[in-house]
DNA sequence: TTGTACGCGTTATCAT
DNA sequence: ATGATAACGCGTACAA
């Protein structure tokens, strides 16, 4: 391997000198500058980032944990987490928890071991709270994205989930829709707290009631096999005339049911999302939903990220982001409001 | 920071007894070890990986490079190769380079720079020869995907693109389809070349005659604007009864257009394409595909590289292997075969 | 079974 | 403007 020394026997200069020219610290002749970097060259050398880092006592190495690297959402947050990331001279690290808590003790292990500078991670959920305490133990900066985790005071760039959720309620509502059912991630989740909520709000709001029995509770991740949700629509009676998932995979794997059991979207039963597809926002049925700020999540969660580890000791408070979702209106809802109740 | 020098001091050992107990090497009496891991316990300590790669003179870091994050078949790739790193104990930093040259060059600085001990990569095209020379320069070892580059021998994992696209225009042409037309990446990228190659050779077996205007070559990568291709399409006459695109994102744009046409699939044009579209198979209008196994681009893929970093000197002879993909019959083709031609 | 001395490649500090 | 020295945290080789 080509070391500074290597450089510096070769240029006739100190090793000093060299790290000098490659960093643009101290001041060099503008003719050994020259001489060094023509020798860098001849060479190929390339600085060894490995032992800058251990002397510097920092990595320039960020971590993103994300909890499905298949969810455009996540993907998305990603490209956001990424520019933001390089803009300041960082490079990022992936993980994907796959909405499992052992894997993200797994990644925890990996970060800590890593000496990265500063995590940016959506957690599982609640019971993430150790592997958080463990980062704030060992003062790896962090900031959280799409959940929070009671008990843990941090920086955080959070959906407006409540709010998101209330709005395709009451979009369907005004379609006419009276029945309408929630296919929800887990209650151990905020985000998925927080839409359940805004469900049973738009409902209120509508003057419709809130029945416990059209809520099914099940992973934000791809679910694989169907039955128990299709298990709880065939008890439903009277069955809802349009269904409302907690996220855009929930809702990919209800057409999947849907389509088993020979129901057109929309024309046999309306779906609306909390999620935007990405690209697949213009495959059929065309859904739509409350869209949330992929890219700004991770943009903006990145730049707070950087900012905080900027900081020397002093810690300003801790910032809370809230982005609104927007509702997208497309062709996954039919009109029945002038049909029978 | 808690290092391994103050554990040693605390358990009134010598740091090189630390170590052993941390690597499991050498012996060491029990009752040593308990006391030096109660100790680590106690202080929270975690060992530097920092300062480990320094002196072991490897990373325990690999790289995967894609060029699209948002396309499902690289995240699954992603999926099969993350599992299979973590399998053998490496931890994996992913970097997505856009279809961009510009991209992958910065990619290919921060992998050698941080020195991981190999890289998977799925190349932009024929231009990134130098990207490839410069990794073999500095002794990185890697192992392409899904791409070809003319002029480097190396490890790789390829699909069977011509093959793939022929069975796709045979199954259009037994269904009846006399004018497919071919919407494909880049001709600077191999397997563009011999997905045009297989849809030749699916042409002259039916034959049906090639026609130059029936091809639009464009980006793999989503295109955002689709003047040029609308163009293209009002152009052709007669108009195509189907259309074969190059990968599952092109398939998605071209869905994009004839949405904004008015155009339906299958109804009014049929639609087939090389690439699953992992969770979103199953949405409307429910893609009949040549599918490739991503998953194990990925998993296998990532043994390789493994495998070729544990060779010490003796490079064996590189690896090829060309997974085959298979045709999934959906329901994006409409049987004209009854129809007049 | 345990400890000592040294080196991995780089940069900060202090001299010159 | 440039250089010598020490230090970052750990593991190898060798010694005890």
């Amino acid at each position: 391997m080509v070391t500074i020394y290597d450089i510096a026997a070769k240029a006739g200069v100190s090793a000093m000198t060299v790290s000098r020219v490659i960093n643009n610290t101290g001041k060099i002749s503008e003719k050994t500058r020259a001489k060094v970097k023509r020798v860098m060259e001849e060479m190929n050398y390339v600085p060894n980032q490995t032992a800058r880092s251990l002397v510097l006592q920092q990595t320039k190495l960020l971590f993103l944990l994300i909890t499905d690297i298949t969810n455009p959402f996540y993907t998305t947050l990603a490209r956001g987490a990424e520019d933001a990331a390089k803009k300041h001279g960082y490079r990022l690290l992936f993980g994907n928890s796959d909405e499992s808590l052992e894997k993200e003790a797994d990644y925890v292990t990996t970060i800590l071991t890593t000496r990265v500078d500063g995590v940016l991670l959506a957690p599982a959920g609640d019971p993430s709270l150790p592997h958080l305490e463990s980062l704030r133990k060992h003062n790896v900066p962090f900031v959280l994205l799409d959940r929070e985790v009671p008990g843990m005071d941090c920086d955080i760039v959070l959906g407006d989930s409540k709010e998101g959720a209330k709005r395709l309620v009451e979009h369907l509502a005004e379609k006419g829709h009276r029945q309408i059912a929630l296919v929800n991630g887990s209650s151990s989740i905020s985000s998925a707290r927080l839409r359940l909520q805004g469900y049973k709000e738009g409902l209120k709001l509508n003057e419709l009631p809130f029945r416990e029995e059209f809520v099914f509770e099940t992973s934000f991740g791809q679910l694989g096999d169907l039955s128990d949700m299709t298990a709880w629509l065939e008890r439903l009676d009277p069955m809802p005339t349009a269904i409302l998932t907690g996220n855009n995979v929930l809702a990919v794997e209800a057409m999947r049911l849907l389509r088993a059991k020979g129901l057109r979207v929309p024309e046999d039963i309306s779906i609306v999302c909390f999620d935007d597809l990405g690209p697949y926002s213009d495959v059929d049925p065309f859904l739509t939903v409350a869209a949330q700020q992929a890219y700004q999540f991770g943009y903006m969660g990145m730049g707070m990220l950087i900012d905080r580890i900027g900081e020397r000791d002093g810690s300003s408070p801790w910032k809370k982001v809230v982005l609104p979702a927007e509702l997208l209106v497309r062709r996954s809802v039919k009109d029945i409001s002038s049909e029978e109740g």
